[in-house]
RNA sequence: GCCCAGGUAGUGUAGUGGCCUAUCAUGAUUGCCUGUCACGCAAUCGACUCGGAUUCGAAUUCCGACCUGGGCGCCA
């Protein structure tokens, strides 16, 4: 058994391990003694005697002061050619003093430039100056130094680490499905095509087919955190052509069960990061954040075309889409998240299960933000000779529907799921305006860098 | 794909035919300043998306292209 390596076991040469070798922002207090920081030039006010450096890690903001009688020339070099939001190392004795941010203040012996920031910067990180969402996207790695937007990215991880911590407990298996596929197996959504050897492939659109595989293979309670690609030309605040989707698949299941799993996940979603990330939330400027109540409202899809009616100037019907105007109509009447259910089959793709005594309406849902959709899903069709016949009404070929119905002749048992945006949770959960804002390096229409 | 609004220093903006050698803020460079915290002061630097047209004269009007934002459509 040779021992644990130790950092000071490492080759003298491994300076990359010394980087490590600092103590976060956040834990410098006056009682640390002396301290060394890294971190990057959040601004520098030079007063002439005296000059204030604050320097910015994950963890926080500290002041750095100089007083240029009382330092060395390695510092006084190092304040003079340093620029912001380049990295540095600074070390000496931290004092506690009323006058600095966090009431402490570290006086350095030395100051190291690890890393210089050329000038001028693309963005102003220490946002005096906004910039618009597509210059920030732009230099996105510039932009999520700013700690109101890493906060929306600690948001999105905890929620879903709360995600897969909900579903894991619930007795699900995490699994992954292929994103290269052969070809759709249905109309709808375009895909995006790619070069796979000297076969035609393309970029999945969904993991709904796998995952009712995974039901005949007997898994039972799947689920699945992973990109979806579509190819529409939309150009809206709310779509992206690579969205992420958490998805789940549960036999012997039906709607009510995965809808009743859904609402649950999404309060439980909603509990973990009110509990954990109050900072970020303050950070955001998130003011109404609430957990949602438990007992979504169930509105019959003819209910809520009721209430669209109403509410906007359009003509809407039985049977229509609903648009985006009657959605916010809708919406705004419901006052929180809310399913709706009963659709018609006529307008839900052939795999929803339709109800026995009206097969006109069908088992599938839509869980509604009141901004817009989050989710949707069904009770799908699991009786071999129906799925043919509901693919044959569609106006659809059982025969180009192979790959799909294959697993339905050997044993599949009745199951229900859904797919829920993880962008739009995180996005609606925090009042943010452009999904964008909610994805680190969205791909739409125009957007494929960086 | 359609409709609407836009495109001015690194960033965010003002400027609807001559008063533009283009405003303000921030920034960058240089200098002064010992308690700043959007530090202050002084000087300097830095831009009209591209192509065509109208006009004595275009950042400003018109046409086309490209790009951006919003809405719609599309989104099993």
């Amino acid at each position: 058994m040779s021992p644990e390596p130790t950092i000071t076991s490492l080759p003298p040469d491994a300076h990359c391990y010394r980087i490590l070798m600092r103590t976060p922002i956040a834990q410098v207090t006056p009682a640390s003694g002396s301290a060394e920081i890294a971190g990057w030039v959040h601004e520098v006010r030079d007063l002439g005697g005296l000059a204030f450096m604050l320097i910015r890690d994950r963890t926080g903001i500290i002041q750095v002061t100089i007083p240029k009688k009382k330092v060395s020339e390695q510092v006084l070099a190092a304040v003079k050619a340093v620029s912001r939001e380049s990295v540095v190392r600074v070390s000496g004795p931290v004092k506690a003093i009323d006058k600095a941010p966090g009431g402490r203040e570290l006086v350095p012996e030395s100051i190291e430039i690890i890393s210089l920031a050329e000038t001028p910067l693309p963005l102003d990180v220490s946002e005096k100056v906004p910039a618009e969402l597509d210059t920030r996207l732009d230099a996105r790695f510039l932009d999520v130094r700013r700690p109101r937007v890493a906060a929306v990215f600690e948001i999105r991880s905890a929620a879903c680490y709360a995600i897969n911590q909900f579903l894991h407990d619930a007795g699900f298996t995490a699994i992954t499905t292929p994103k290269i596929v052969a070809a759709a197996t249905e109309g709808g959504t375009e895909l995006f095509p790619i070069a796979y050897f000297d076969k035609e492939a393309f970029l999945n659109q969904s993991p709904q087919l796998y995952k009712q595989m995974m039901m005949a293979a007997g898994c039972e309670k799947v689920y699945e955190i992973g990109p979806i690609f579509r190819a529409e030309e939309h150009a809206t605040t709310k779509h992206l052509n690579e969205a992420t989707s958490i998805d789940i698949e549960v036999s012997f299941a039906d709607h009510l069960e995965v809808m009743r799993i859904l609402e649950n996940l999404i309060i439980h979603t909603y509990g973990y990061v009110e509990k954990t990330c109050s900072a970020q939330i303050a950070n955001i400027g998130v003011e109404d954040f609430a957990v949602p109540k438990a007992g979504f409202p169930r509105l019959p899809y003819a209910e809520a075309i009721e209430i669209a009616k109403k509410g906007i100037e359009e003509p809407i019907k039985y049977g229509d889409d609903i648009s985006p105007a009657a959605e916010r109509a809708i919406g705004a009447e419901m006052g929180g998240h809310y399913f709706i259910v009963d659709w018609p089959s006529e307008i839900r793709p052939y795999y929803a299960m339709q109800h026995e005594n009206d097969p006109s309406i069908c088992k599938a849902f839509d869980m509604m933000h009141p901004r817009m959709e989050l989710s949707s899903g069904a009770q799908r069709e699991h009786r071999y000779d129906r799925l043919v016949q509901q693919i044959k009404q569609k106006g659809l070929n059982p025969g180009s529907f192979e790959f799909y119905l294959k697993p339905f002749r050997y044993g599949m048992p009745p199951h229900a799921g859904w797919g829920l945006g993880a962008d739009r949770l995180v996005m609606t959960m925090l009042g943010l305006s452009n999904v964008r804002e909610a994805v680190l390096f969205p791909r739409d229409m125009h957007r494929l860098v960086p």
